[in-house]
DNA sequence: ATAAACATGTAACATGTTACATGATTAT
DNA sequence: ATAATCATGTAACATGTTACATGTTTAT
C-alpha cells in the first residue's frame, strides 16, 4: 500500500501512544512542523483512511459529553511504519522566498540588505521557538537529535545571513550604495 | 495585485532578458529549483495570466515553422517586481522526509543509520549538481551569492549527518550515567 | 459570563506534479 | 531514419491551506 509521508506522520505519532486527531495536530505543531507540517484538513481525512485500511483502530472514548476519538496503531500499522522506516527518504523540498528575492535582487539592489535581514530574523524566530520546545519537552533520543538539527541548521542560516550582509557592504566601489 | 511567488520567478527571469516558457523552465531547473521549483503546468498558465494583467508582453517571434512565444517585462511588470523585492519574504518551507524518518526511528532503531546515510548522499548529490552549475555558468552577483548558499547549506547538512551518524555509533554514555 | 482550550469535521480554494498530446528542428 | 532537443499546452490527479460550522469543558 502506498501511503503519503503525511500518513506516516500519523502512524509515527501513534507508535508512541494512542492519540486523537487533535492531539496529533498539537504534537505536529510542536515537533515535526519545522520539517513536515500538517493541517486538520489533512489529519482528519487521513485518520479515516488509515482506519479503513486497518492500519489504525479507533477506540471511541467519549468522556461524557465531549466526543473524542482516540486511535491506536494496529499490528499491521506498526509493520507498515517499520517498512517505511527501512526505505530510503525521497522527498526533500525547500521553498525559501528570501533566497528567491535575493536571487532577483539585481532589479532593485538596494532591497538586498533588508531581504537578508528579514531572512535572518526569520531563522532567529525559529531558533527561539525550537529552544522553547527543547526547554518545555526535554525530548530524548531521535526526537532530540532532530530538534538539534533544527536549531543548528537555523543557527547556520543566521550566520550565513550575517556573512552575506557583510559581503554586500564590503565592495563599496564608490557607487554610493545604501 | 496579489501574485504568487512563482509569478515572481517568471517576472524575475524576464527582468534579465526576454524569454519563452521553455527558456524559463530550463533556467529554473538550473538555478532556482533548489529553493523554488516550477513545472510547465505552472509556467504556461502563469505566463498567460501575467500577459493578461499587462505585466509581461508577448513578442510572437515564430522563427519559421517552429512556434515560439518570447515574453518581455512591461514597465508595469518591472515596477511590480521591484515592489515585491522591497517587501519582506513570507514563505519558508522545508519538507525533509529523512528528518521525518529519523524522528520516528524509535519504532525501528536499526534503520536510523541508513536513513542518515541516505540523507547525506542526497545532500552530496545536490552539492555536485550545484558545483556543475557553478562551473558551467560562472554566475555573478546575487545569483552567485545564492548559489554559494546552496552549496554551503548542503555541505553543512553533510557534516551534520556525519556527526549524527558518529553519535549513533558511539556507546550510549553521557545519558543517565555520568 | 466569557474566554480559552478541547474536539471533530467539511468545503472551497490554491498550488503543484505528471502524463499526455502535438509538432518542428537539429544532430548522429 | 531516428533520437534528442526545442516548443507549447492541457487534463487528471495529488496535496495542502483556510475558513467555516458545530459543540463541550475548564479556567478566570
Amino acid at each position: 500500500m502506498e501511503l503519503s509521508p503525511t500518513a506516516y506522520v500519523i502512524l509515527g505519532m501513534l507508535s508512541w501512544s494512542p492519540k486523537s486527531g487533535y492531539d496529533i495536530k498539537g504534537l505536529v505543531d510542536h515537533t515535526t512542523r519545522f520539517f513536515w507540517a500538517a493541517s486538520y484538513g489533512q489529519i482528519y481525512p487521513e485518520l479515516r483512511r488509515l482506519a479503513e485500511a486497518g492500519l489504525i483502530e479507533a477506540k471511541d472514548t467519549d468522556t461524557g459529553g465531549r466526543r473524542r476519538t482516540v486511535y491506536g496503531l494496529t499490528p499491521g500499522g506498526r509493520a507498515q511504519l517499520r517498512e517505511w522506516l527501512a526505505g530510503d527518504p525521497e522527498v526533500f523540498e525547500l521553498r525559501d522566498e528570501g533566497l528567491l528575492r535575493l536571487f532577483f535582487a539585481g532589479a532593485a539592489p538596494a532591497t538586498a540588505p533588508s531581504t537578508l535581514d528579514a531572512k535572518r530574523r526569520h531563522h532567529e524566530t525559529v531558533i527561539a521557538q525550537l529552544r522553547e520546545i527543547e526547554a518545555a519537552g526535554k525530548p530524548e533520543g531521535f526526537a532530540e537529535i532532530v530538534l538539534r538539527y533544527g536549531i543548528e541548521m537555523n543557527e547556520w542560516a543566521v550566520e550565513w545571513c550575517e556573512r552575506a550582509g557583510a559581503e554586500l557592504e564590503a565592495p563599496a566601489k564608490g557607487k554610493g550604495g545604501r
